[in-house]
DNA sequence: CGTATGCTTAAACATCTGTTTTAATCAAGT
DNA sequence: ACTTGATTAAAACAGATGTTTAAGCATACG
């Protein structure tokens, strides 16, 4: 008895691409491991077998999940490219770049999931973080690297760099991980939209660093 | 055939002891939802049943192994009281305190699952967390809330403060939450003794900040 | 019409889960 | 030696879990 349309077109599988929409929801609320696959399915409407069927298992349709909700956010919140807009000053790169981290982690729209589930994975990891990591994080941190590079000039070495740049990258994923905790020593700090105001911060916070920095590093090598 | 020692009064319930014991460790490697209690009861050399009869069952378990975990974080590292100690000077204060955090997130001892369950209640909080959050973090934050104040100096107003409290609490703690994430990108961080080293580059990065800060609020001030 | 293909469904499956039960064991008191 | 009270052990239990199975259904195509 065939109630509906069959979809025709629109999407060559909806089924499947239910699953996954259901799948980012409840995976980043549970983890992989408490997530429960009819949990998902009911969610999708779609049949348990589904999920095997579509997907393999899952795993896989965790790792698909992961794929692409890293993928829809690294769209939407591209990080500026030190080589290629190396006329700009590092300045307004690390701010855009800060800017552009925040944005991932905190804005609230529909991609937001995935600063869920990466916290997920740090706090929990699965075989699919590694993987995650070179493909999608690495480059981001390459990008990010070579912009503090340059504000730290060339008497840094690559350990400071790499460091320096932890430092930027943690300021930024703090509002993410330990927002729980911020919410009871801040309560409001995640008012209205937090993030110009924080990458403010950061940036200010982040620059007065590295400035004073390649000053003592210059001073050193002169003496 | 009763082979070993019945080990009198050494403690009252060796049994619950162990239970404790190994539950702590399977509870910072798992979680609490994918721990599960028959690996703790084999750890600890006892039957199942015993986490039942000793303490009414895996939940009850959990809040006991956290609630221990806490108080002995606690009693085992204080964190230097800006207050009692304001003849010191700040920026000892600042690197002894970076020195504690990053002790008590990356020490190899046995108080270290603390950290570990931690990190899972900011990526999946549980009922307990607001109350580990009151005991052990609000204190530490306090007190270095207080040190970061007199680094910026009369003219930074509290947001500033708790800002920058935040930048440097982010760059400690980020090496204990984001381990995963270190170990790929910068896979010999963590060789040999990390805590130094580390220490060293966020208070110098942190100092060199806040003293900009300071200067930058100074002169605003002036003019 | 008849067949084949792709997708969906309900049920079945084997395994695992936290907890409970029932009996055995042990040290101490009398 | 016997009892008692507390603790432990093996098995059983009821329910949940990821996956597979076999049948059902609509569409595409000869």
């Amino acid at each position: 008895m065939p109630s509906a349309v069959p979809d025709s077109g629109t999407t060559p599988e909806p089924t499947a691409e239910a699953l996954l929409a259901a799948a980012s929801e409840i995976f980043a609320e549970k983890g992989l491991g408490l997530a429960r696959v009819r949990d998902i399915a009911t969610r999708a409407g779609a049949n348990v077998a589904a999920i095997s069927y579509h997907f393999g298992g899952k795993q896989a349709l965790y790792r698909e999940v992961l794929r692409r909700q890293a993928r829809a956010r690294i769209s939407r919140y591209p990080m500026p490219d030190a080589t290629s807009s190396s006329t700009q000053e590092p300045e307004r790169l690390l701010a855009a770049a800060i800017q552009a981290l925040l944005g991932r982690f905190l804005a609230d729209d529909g991609s937001a999931l995935m600063a869920r589930l990466m916290v997920r994975e740090l706090a929990a990891p699965t075989p699919a973080l590694t993987a995650l990591i070179e493909d999608v994080i690495h480059p981001q941190y390459q990008a990010l690297s070579g912009i503090v590079a340059r504000l730290l000039g060339t008497q840094a070495d690559a350990q400071l760099v790499q460091r320096a740049t932890f430092s930027v990258i943690s300021q930024c994923i703090f509002y993410l991980f330990a927002r729980p905790l911020v919410t009871v020593l801040a309560p409001q700090t995640y008012d209205d939209q937090p993030v110009p105001a924080l990458a403010a911060h950061i940036t200010g916070f982040s620059l007065a660093a590295l400035r004073t920095l390649r000053m003592q590093l210059e001073e050193a090598s002169d003496a």
